[in-house]
DNA sequence: CCATGAACCTGGTCGC
DNA sequence: TGCGACCAGGTTCATG
């Protein structure tokens, strides 16, 4: 599920769901789930005052505090009304009337923060990149004075936030930059193109509800759309759209990577 | 500072 | 059909 449009999506869905609502009590149904915390910490009635996002997190804000959620590979979120829940669930937290929010995770690798406010979480990550934080300028500067492998620095949350493998993919096969390049050796004019394609390619999947795989459907089964719309990822063996050589799949920075060689440059030197 | 690999988990797919 | 190997949209930690 999660990269930032599919993190929005989600946020956009509940919110409605579940805001003016209160929360009365949380279950952890897998042990690790509360990263930082206890049950017994918001033991009591805690009015929902909003849901967003920020990175890859969903943010829950109460009159006093903040819970973070995490979806990592395999999180979901969403409301039941009845008293059943799925076999993966991770947590369970209960509602004013008895509606319930889901936290599903099938490899249980996500988590639950619970925070004062958003100053942890913003000391941690690079700039929004659809805000005006992430503007060019900024960009160059930071591509040019740094020696990082492109693909790793584009993953790095605390870099740029929100990017994950299948924005990478798209952002750089968009731009005709090889993931094997190297941050300072790309030209200006290249690291413009490619500000230029994340925050175009990020805006176009968030209206489309982001990118599903299988059949996860979150929206009363609706899903997202944005996987009609790629043109790298996944495509090993397909013929690139802008050249008709083959992409290919290869791993960088530990990551399947997918590559059209003949569009893509290596800046190296 | 940067790269790499393992760890955290479960389930799906592919080859034999 | 069965089984092992490998893969998966993320992040963190140890090591070189």
């Amino acid at each position: 599920m999660p990269e930032l449009p599919e993190v929005q999506t989600v946020a956009d869905y509940v919110k409605p769901e579940i805001m003016g609502n209160y929360i009365t009590s949380v279950d952890p149904i897998w042990n690790k789930v509360l990263d930082n915390f206890d049950s017994k910490d918001i033991e009591g009635r805690h009015k929902i005052l909003n849901v967003t996002r920020r990175a890859k997190f969903i943010i829950i804000q109460f009159e006093n505090f903040i819970l973070a959620i995490h979806l990592r590979m395999t999180g979901k979120l969403y409301v039941l009304e009845n008293d059943s829940y799925p076999k993966h669930t991770s947590a369970i937290f209960h509602l004013e009337g008895g509606k319930k929010l889901i936290f599903e995770d099938t490899r249980k690798f996500g988590r639950i923060y619970r925070y004062s406010d958003l100053t942890e979480i913003n000391e941690r990550h690079g700039p929004e990149p659809l805000s005006s934080d992430f503007n060019t300028d900024w960009f160059v500067k930071n591509m040019k004075s740094k020696k990082r492998n492109i693909k790793a620095l584009l993953l790095d949350q605390s870099f740029l936030s929100g990017l994950g493998n299948i924005y990478v993919d798209e952002s750089l096969w968009a731009s005709g930059i090889h993931p094997n390049s190297i941050s300072c050796h790309i030209p200006k004019q290249k690291i413009i193109l490619l500000y230029k394609n994340i925050r175009r390619i990020l805006q176009e999947s968030i209206e489309q509800l982001g990118t599903t795989f299988i059949s996860f459907t979150f929206l009363n089964g609706q899903s997202g759309n944005y996987s009609n719309e790629l043109k790298i990822f996944g495509k090993q063996g397909c013929s690139c759209e802008k050249c008709k050589n083959k992409i290919i799949k290869l791993k960088v920075s530990g990551r399947g990577t997918h590559v059209c060689k003949k569009c893509q440059k290596v800046y190296k030197s």
